[in-house]
DNA sequence: CTAGCCTTGATG
DNA sequence: CATCAAGGCTAG
């Protein structure tokens, strides 16, 4: 079995077999032996010191980072040569040891993908003495020796699943850390913060069905409603959460309009009701009213995370889902809660229906891109990935498994989390940008388009407001936000494209959300 | 073209 | 003066 995406060989290159992510798992019931685990071990340590662009060992930083020897030279070759190479095959060659020359335009592209810096390569070619990235060196050599320090002594994943196995320390990367964890839930409770573990865990112990009611009901929907898995689903590890809504209902009459009613639905809310903040903006209640659709992340989390152990579970030893299908399903059943949070929107349910399954069906992407952008400023800690199911992975462990598109995606929106992060980005501001995201009045066949603008605009000015009450002292916060929001939209499309050569590929998990959203694009 | 080794020179 | 990230050189 291969790992599509996730070139685990190229990591561990004293390992004697290639990486194999069933084995992982089957290892970590407990029948490795003593040579796989060392050699685990030795795995564990290379990633320590090895090229995040082909695994090689690190010579030291370079244009940047730390990298091998190769391909600090090869950077520096196709940069001063000012090189355009071509693939020929679909950009995403694996980088290893033993691949990285293969394909000069994907390694290029890893190189800067990891964060090779071209402006470190010198135009007048001086040699010797450093440059302005001096400092950065420095400061990162600070953190990992800071890192390592805080992983030996107070990271609770590494060593409450290392205790648990016969592992020594450093024996698992993340990624093996967090898909283990969700084939083993005894041991992954153990590993996750006990909040997680305390309202949700008993609603539904049966076996979930995952091919749920997405797909099932294709045959039976109105050929004019492309869309059944949108209105007709359930969440999949919650069958009796069974919320349907009949299609030839409208809870708005036809000839709506804004100005008589423009806000029925949302009726002013008594003052003693929790306003998270005092906010003395004009429609303070108009926010708040907004943010009561936002689900708590720890029940969230909980949730996602019992319903894949079930699948988990409830697959055979050798039928275990393999990391990028994890992943899937957790983007799956996100989807699967912003398409429920949408609905449950007072705003969007005064929207025709038709219009609700466009606008949806245009901006899940971003929804699932804004969605994971707020739970990295709100949770992420640096240089980590907070999953949906509270676990975290390093963003170097991603990068230096992932191929080019994820390697580049991930730092993509890295960058974006950092700038969020600089702005303080709050569930305020972040609940309006999914608004202005979900009531886009520029998607084609929109039938009553000026509902959505108005929707959009008024969402815009309390948050314009908003910015301006809570953040005086910052010059133009509402801009700055709105700024941020093309590159959100163009990650999002990046993803769409790439989710969707996966699923042409086969990759994808079958009888999801994510799959029928993306068909619906591409049909 | 690749990649290992060499030379250079600002920085602390 | 040691360090170490730049650029340079060259056999394979």
């Amino acid at each position: 079995m291969d790992l599509p995406g996730y070139h685990l060989q190229q990591h561990q290159p004293l390992v004697h077999h290639p990486g194999n992510y069933q084995e992982d798992l089957i290892n970590l019931e407990g029948s490795s032996t003593s040579q796989e685990q060392k050699t685990e071990a030795e795995s564990r340590l290379d990633s320590e010191d090895s090229c995040p662009v082909c695994g090689d060992k690190v010579s030291g930083y370079h244009y940047g980072l730390l990298t091998c020897e190769s391909c600090k030279g090869f950077f520096k070759r196709s940069v001063q040569n000012n090189k355009h190479y071509t693939c020929a095959e679909q950009q995403r060659c694996p980088m290893s040891l033993s691949q990285r020359k293969r394909c000069p335009f994907c390694r290029f592209q890893k190189c800067l993908a990891v964060g090779m810096k071209k402006e470190a390569v010198r135009a007048d070619r001086m040699r010797g003495g450093r440059n302005k990235f001096g400092p950065l060196y420095r400061r990162d050599r600070q953190m990992k020796q800071q890192k390592v320090y805080h992983q030996s002594n107070t990271d609770p994943y590494r060593i409450k699943v290392e205790t648990g196995q016969i592992h020594g320390p450093h024996a698992l990367n993340d990624l093996q850390v967090v898909t283990s964890c969700i084939s083993h839930p005894l041991t992954s409770e153990a590993v996750n913060q006990p909040h997680m573990y305390t309202s949700c865990m008993g609603q539904s112990s049966e076996p979930m069905s995952l091919d749920c009611t997405v797909n099932t009901n294709r045959g039976l929907t109105p050929p004019s409603l492309p869309y059944p898995g949108l209105y007709h689903c359930t969440f999949p590890g919650h069958p009796e959460e069974k919320l349907e809504v009949p299609f030839g209902y409208s809870p708005v009459p036809v000839n709506y309009t804004v100005d008589s009613t423009p806000n029925s639905s949302f009726t002013p809310r008594s003052t003693l009701e929790s306003s998270p903040s005092s906010t003395k903006t004009l429609t303070p209640n108009f926010l708040s009213q907004l943010l009561e659709g936002e689900q708590d992340e720890s029940q969230l989390n909980a949730k996602v995370l019992a319903s894949l152990q079930r699948e988990q579970a409830n697959r055979g030893k050798h039928d275990r889902l393999n990391t990028f299908s994890i992943m899937c399903k957790m983007a799956d059943q996100t989807l699967f809660c912003l398409v429920e949070w949408a609905r449950n929107s007072s705003l969007f349910k005064e929207l025709m229906v038709e219009d609700q399954m466009v606008l949806l069906q245009s901006c899940w992407s971003e929804l699932l891109v804004l969605d994971h952008l707020c739970r990295q400023v709100t949770y992420g800690k640096e240089g980590c990935i907070y999953l949906v199911t509270g676990q975290q992975i390093e963003v170097s462990t991603i990068i230096s498994q992932a191929g080019v598109t994820l390697s580049s995606l991930v730092s993509r929106t890295q960058d974006l989390v950092t700038k969020l992060k600089a702005l303080h980005l709050d569930r305020h501001e972040f609940v309006c940008l999914k608004y202005l995201v979900l009531f886009n009045p520029d998607v084609k066949s929109v039938h009553n388009r000026r509902q959505v603008e108005q929707t959009q605009e008024r969402v815009n000015r309390a948050l314009m407001e908003y910015t301006q009450q809570n953040h005086p002292g910052h010059c133009d916060k509402f801009g700055q936000l709105l700024l941020r929001l093309p590159e959100v939209r163009s990650i999002s499309l990046q993803i769409e494209d790439y989710l969707y050569q996966r699923h042409l590929q086969g990759d994808l998990p079958c009888n999801s959300l994510l799959t029928e959203m993306l068909h619906t694009k591409h049909s």
